[in-house]
DNA sequence: CGAGTGTTTGATTTCTGTCAATGCTGGTGG
DNA sequence: CCACCAGCATTGACAGAAATCAAACACTCG
């Protein structure tokens, strides 16, 4: 057959314009980093194999732990750097998990990534040398920190180094084209269901269970990061419980059909 | 005061699932690279100031033209390259235009970005060594050949390609952040708003006129890059028109008040 | 100049936002 | 240890912004 027209599928969706939160997490201390001397190094690192510092692939691992200065701890709501902040060290997640939030000059906020255990912070900066975001821990949280220059400088010494880091930034602009990809054409509930097997999946491969998601963020920072009112999540949460697919008890959520809910998130697919 | 409440503003907007298009861009041929010698070194370069690959800020500039494999030109509709080919070189946008071009396994698609000269194309491509997404010509266009290898071998050995590299890979994560939040939280007309003033950022700094913007794409790649259907990007320009802030000749806008264009585009900025 | 793609505009629908009210939960202090 | 309270979540009713459906119009290119 010759004009074979795919079906014109379309729905309505909605965004919203997310109001600022009233209570902003207070200021960061300006410079106060509680950098420690790592007690364990890189190498004996749980989080080794999804790391983006993966001491595994590379040769020379005593460097590795030279790149890491040392761990700081942020507390739940309070900023590991803010949007302006001067640039100096990229971080990788330890424990818990952040949200990184953009300002728009009204005071309108918007969630625009969720980070976890071995995934990278701080690269917005680099272009500016400021950050470009704030981010916030979602939880008593931890990061290993490291120095940019100490990084580029390892970067030039070590072609493994080197290409971890090209990976590890690449790797978040695909993860920012999905995000790009779920605002701009999915649905409500498209979003959520998408949502739930991304967090399923970088739990897992975690070597955590598949099937139980604990979401450290309220309804509306997950609203907010979906493109979708915090009502809406709420809604479809309870909508995706009545139908079985998954098992909703305040932030923990257990998916009962992957099969089901793979559905939903992919129609046609 | 105590719970200052902001004031909860919110709107109501709309997204949708973009029909795949009927008529997709025949496909690449398979490696048929037409790199030629560069007949201009990147020191001569009109698009110095600008470019991904900045000769300016670099000592050694004999080795930047080393870099440049050559030119490869792409006519309008076709592919610099697709989702899922084998990457091995990144692109610094020559002349013309591109569109990313994410897609859905059941067919959607979704433009996740737009990419006029100077900028950089493939970084998505580092992380999984094949590329993530499509990049399209939007006219007849070309850009300048980067192998990545030589580039990282570059970057090792010279401290300022290796900043330049670092820096534009960050940039474009600033990129996509602003994308997402445009998406996640702005009404039609904001998202349309913004839209022309990057445009017209972007243009001036090349050296074009600020006013005049020519929309190398269709109205629904426009509406696909911005969440919207092409309707209403096509109502949204229409009633900007009426409201005298621009001036619509089909793919020519010429913006008149840029003041107007900046309030529509950030209310109580 | 005709066919086909792209654009504009109108009428209608709908998904999701908004407003509102109630219920739950977890942390804090007596 | 328990009661209180503020923040968070759920649910319902309603409204509205943008999608959908549809039709006419304008370019462009062969």
């Amino acid at each position: 057959m010759s004009g074979a027209s795919e079906p014109t599928r379309a729905r309505t969706m909605a965004a919203q314009r997310h109001a600022p939160s009233a209570v902003r997490a207070e200021r960061t201390p300006p410079v106060a980093v509680t950098a420690r001397a790592a007690p364990s190094s890189c190498k004996t690192c749980t989080l080794r194999s999804i790391c983006v510092v993966n001491p595994d692939a590379l040769a020379c691992s005593r460097q590795m732990d030279d790149l890491v200065l040392g761990y700081r701890h942020v507390k739940k709501g309070e900023a590991l750097y803010r949007a302006g902040d001067a640039f100096s060290n990229l971080y990788a997640v330890r424990t818990g998990s952040y949200k990184k939030v953009a300002m728009l000059p009204d005071g309108r906020e918007q969630v625009t990534g969720l980070y976890v255990s071995g995934e990278l912070l701080g690269a917005d900066g680099i272009a500016t040398d400021r950050y470009a975001s704030d981010i916030i821990a979602l939880e008593d949280s931890s990061v290993c920190v490291m120095p940019f220059d100490l990084l580029a400088l390892l970067s030039r010494e070590v072609k493994a180094v080197q290409h971890n880091v090209f990976r590890m930034l690449s790797a978040e602009l695909v993860r920012e084209s999905h995000s790009l990809m779920r605002l701009g054409t999915m649905t409500a509930d498209e979003r959520v269901a998408t949502f739930l097997l991304d967090l399923s999946r970088r739990w897992h491969a975690r070597s955590y269970s598949p099937s139980l998601i604990v979401l450290r963020m309220t309804r509306e920072e997950t609203g907010s990061l979906l493109g979708l009112t915090l009502e809406t999540v709420s809604r479809t949460l309870s909508r995706f419980q009545k139908q079985g697919l998954i098992e909703v008890q305040g932030k923990e959520v257990r998916i009962l059909d992957f099969t089901g809910l793979n559905a939903v998130a992919q129609p046609t697919g």
